[in-house]
DNA sequence: CCACTTTTCCAAAGCGCTTTGGGTAACGCA
DNA sequence: TGCGTTACCCAAAGCGCTTTGGAAAAGTGG
């Protein structure tokens, strides 16, 4: 069932038709509403790419996902990221379309988007220090909003964020109060924006009661749980082990966890954990009682929020750009507790 | 840049330019060195909807993720699939189109995607038991393909399974062979069409010898941490408490481990778990010597395989439905161990 | 009742591509 | 030279929709 058809069974003309489904004034209220039910009897909806080609909108958006082409990974945040997100794209008709490319190859993709017409804009995720994409995306004029920010990126743009600074200053302050001195940080990889201002954070709140980061205690890798186990290992053999782990993803937490009691120490006794916390909906952080003491910011509402960020851009490109910067919450779990006054590790291997 | 311009550039007409860039015979090798010469110089390609407009495929594929609107989950292993999928897409330059739905609401997004044209397939995943959607799709005429199988469904359709039946089956046989007899089963939702094969396989090698299962150590739900977590909790305070768990899910295995820890029980040793493990991308079990013993294949290859085979079927649709049955493999890790003579938990407890 | 606006509808152009149905020039062969 | 092929190229139709520029019908005020 098309246009023609449908307006042929009607009675009327095609523009009469079109109109009336969409809303335009100029049918009378008694006519769109004969349409609208045929519409419904026979089932019709509207092509969407004869639609698109005519509008030259194609109510879709991309989301181009990175995939670092040395690991083989797709960020476990995607899925909820895209969750928000589609209920969003769902409510206001549009479609989401993805593409899955290797690191370096995003050029191509952006400009085929763009001059292919598959998207009206797209979602720009694990932004990085000094994004080139940003740039891109301005040259060839494609709308799109940052899941993420870029430093040194000094063009303007719409983002969201997290204030990850802020998150890792607190987190790290919380442990210092429990007389944490030293204090492991286990981030994502440091060519990423947010790793970079994590780090930051937790050197603001070291900086400010004197100390210093110490690198031998401090990791950056894609936040797997084997690289939270591993890197919990082999701190812990350090002559002066941490007492305090800071970690930037729920899934590397439960790595340190499973170092630290395979150590045969006790989490929130002998050694501490503060993670980060995205609200994943498959690891969620314990059912009543957290599991780890956390900086948690719900990435779901952060896709549906930067989903309708974009939507508005697109609707109205002279649009300022926006921004949203989204402060965690610090529950605290029961992974934390005071620093022991004996070095447990010390003391277990003495 | 488009068609129009382009030819006009080359002095060529339309027709010609077109042709020169599908690879049709009609024109000369030089010509279409030119053409696809000048086609790169100004950046030129297709316009996506234009193209599928006149050739009537839109040469993207859909996803449908079905939400549990009750516990508001995308799956895990979803992320992985599409990595592996997408692989395939970019290669044959297919586009992949998402759509996050409420369970329930699919109806209408399979028909909207076949009338609006939106995909020339899709891929169906999380099968259920008698599956509406197999006949749903039959009947609307829109190629598919499904990831897992329908129990109860005969009409033909392709799929690609992993052996859950087989996989459970030799899983449960380890556990006994080692001496286990009380043995948990944590599995999915029961409405999934894995979780009853994965039933099936663990009350075979009961039946097997002789055993029967005891609904009091089985549990159907989510495959959350959490879930793993409590039903362990629970279990482990049975008078009778099972010494071994054959869990669904990696995510889960993480919260039966959990679990057993916090008791002071030892994994592997006090009590043994064999998982269901995807292979996914952030929970890869162990760097080494892997975490659990468990029953692996890698979602993302079935993603690769899968799509590959919508593919085929989309280009020829007098294709005979294929069917391909992934073998797990089997791999030994440090979760598992002989059945202790003594209960473990009961012994603590007196 | 007439001129004038407003409402209601329509025919046709156009979005950018593919593809059908030729047309013309070059080529081969008698 | 003449005629049938072949190789190469083109004009125009059509995919299913929106939208422009009217036209006809229906109100409206004097």
């Amino acid at each position: 069932m098309n246009l023609k058809e449908l307006s042929k069974i009607l009675g009327l003309s095609q523009t009469t038709v079109s109109r009336a489904l969409n809303g335009y004034p100029e049918v009378k209220e008694a006519t769109r509403k004969t349409v609208l039910a045929a519409a419904a009897a026979h089932n019709y909806s509207p092509n969407t790419r004869a639609k698109s080609l005519a509008t030259g909108r194609s109510n879709a958006i991309g989301h181009v996902i990175p995939m670092a082409n040395s690991h083989e990974m797709v960020n476990p945040i995607f899925g909820d990221f895209i969750a928000g997100a589609g209920e969003v794209y769902s409510r206001n008709n549009y479609e989401m379309v993805l593409s899955i490319v290797e690191d370096g190859r995003e050029e191509d993709i952006y400009r085929a988007l763009k001059t292919r017409g598959t998207v009206d804009g797209v979602i720009l995720h694990g932004p990085k220090m000094n994004d080139a994409r940003i740039a891109l995306l301005h040259e060839i004029g494609l709308p799109f909003v940052v899941h993420g920010r870029a430093s040194g990126i000094d063009m303007p743009y719409s983002w969201l964020d997290v204030n990850n600074r802020s998150a890792f200053r607190r987190a790290t302050d919380f442990l210092m109060d429990l007389g944490h001195r030293r204090i492991a940080l286990l981030n994502g990889l440091e060519t990423m924006d947010f790793a970079h201002r994590r780090r930051r954070g937790y050197e603001d709140a070291l900086g400010a009661r004197g100390l210093s980061a110490d690198p031998e205690i401090m990791r950056s890798e894609e936040m797997t749980e084997t690289f939270g186990y591993s890197a919990t290992c082999d701190m812990l053999a350090l002559p002066c082990p941490p007492t305090a782990f800071l970690v930037s993803s729920i899934i590397s937490a439960l790595g340190v966890r499973r170092a630290i009691e395979d150590q045969g120490l006790r989490m929130g006794r002998d050694v501490s954990i503060v993670t980060h916390d995205d609200s994943l909906s498959y690891l969620t952080n314990g059912a009543d009682v957290p599991i780890f003491t956390a900086t948690r910011s719900s990435v779901r509402d952060a896709g549906r929020a930067l989903s309708r960020m974009l939507i508005d851009q697109i609707s109205d490109p002279a649009l300022a750009p926006q921004h949203q910067l989204l402060e965690v919450e610090l529950t605290v779990g029961r992974s934390t507790g005071p620093a022991p006054t004996t070095n447990p590790v010390a003391a277990q291997t003495a």
